[in-house]
DNA sequence: GATATAATCTGTACACTGTACAGAAAAAAA
DNA sequence: TTTTTTTCTGTACAGTGTACAGATTATATC
């Protein structure tokens, strides 16, 4: 799959993969945050000069997305596609999943939105959706409409908790972040925010699993 | 409002508000896009040294989170705070509203969700939503609940229609940015993506506002 | 095998970035 | 008038992406 495509051909050996730069980036993005991955850094990384990077990605925004795609790849496709559990139930674990595997790497979760997602994983996504919205008994133009709708929801949903906490390094355990939401909106005051001010304990645990399944079954429910 | 707060102390008198600041840094965006935004491109616009910039904010993250809060605040809210209105007619106002306000600055689209959006102006919009939430029949919890989902959906919806576009400046007109989507949809193969493949043309138009409000209306129906 | 060819990787360099620090000019307070 | 405090500038530093020119290395060709 990753093999290099330039063997039987003059010069030396490459002495390092795609996969490596990839892990290098992972690496710096999972403990210094989004800006962590530098091309300075990864090469630092892997102990070879900055440049070297540039042989197997044009640019630094090439290697962004393929990083990106490896992570959405990294979602197990087969839990979900079981066609024997009924859709919901599917729709549930796919989506629990991409959101365990994104807030795994807050870090790279502003590269995952900031792009447009059409690579080959993004499209596999997709094709999953629409599959099993068929098995839903939506219609194939409905489908897709509903699958860009549950796209905008998962991302937007990953998107907004990860945007929450400021700090780089790892998501902190939903239980603290909700702590520290609830800290931060027990200063709204009253005054223009009644309605706020009196929600403050619920809206704190919005960033939660709980809040996000809620959310994703009243968005299937519009669907229906 | 934005008085300076430093008169009656020694000093020269500011050369700068604020809000030229905030302009500057507006305009760069806006043909330059997410990354245009320089403390140093700032300062240059307005003629002035790079660091003259830190006696107004204390660093470009605070910059950037002015500038959010300006643009939030900049959506009219008095359009939807009608009650006389149904309030789905409203929700739908306010929807529209905030993508096009969004949507006119794609540049700092990335700079919005990219941070946590408790300011007062997100605040206000959340009480927005509440009140008409409420209005609607939700009880307190579940309003705040819905209303959350509407941030992931509105916010989410904006970002993913953003991304799509790489080149800077302005977003193209919504006819010309799907005819180039379905330009790069028509390549997608059906050996991996059958339902995909067939539905390229739906999915084409699924940054339009058309979708947008399909979605807004799925979700509303979700949450009834 | 010797030679030509092409691909790696390194060193250096350039134009940027955010921002810290020291100083000069300016205006109000004493 | 002198002191005090603020604003802005100049300079500087460490960091960014990446272009360019070699040196090195392996293959293909003769």
């Amino acid at each position: 799959m990753t093999a290099p495509a330039t063997r039987g051909r003059p010069g030396p050996r490459r002495a390092l993969t795609q996969d490596q730069i990839l892990d290098a980036a992972l690496s710096l993005l999972d403990d210094g945050g989004a800006n962590a991955a530098s091309v300075r850094g990864i090469a630092a990384k892997i102990g070879v000069a900055p440049n070297a990077v540039y042989t197997y990605f044009p640019d630094k925004a090439a290697v962004v997305k393929a990083l990106v795609e490896r992570l959405l790849g990294e979602a197990d496709h087969a839990a979900f596609a079981d066609r024997n559990q009924p859709w919901r139930q599917r729709m549930e674990t796919l989506a629990l999943e991409l959101r365990a595997q994104l807030t795994a790497h807050p870090g790279a979760v502003p590269l995952v939105i900031g792009g447009p997602m059409d690579g080959p994983q993004a499209l596999a996504l997709n094709e999953r959706l629409l599959e099993l919205l068929a098995d839903a008994g939506l219609k194939p133009t409905t489908a897709a409409r509903a699958s860009y709708l549950l796209f905008v929801y998962v991302f937007g949903s990953i998107a907004l908790e990860v945007a929450d906490v400021q700090r780089p390094g790892p998501l902190p355990p939903e239980s603290e972040r909700i702590a520290t939401r609830h800290l931060a909106f027990s200063a709204i005051p009253a005054d223009p925010y009644p309605r706020a001010a009196a929600a403050t304990t619920a809206m704190a645990s919005f960033i939660s699993t709980k809040q996000y399944i809620w959310g994703l079954h009243r968005v299937l429910d519009g669907i229906i």
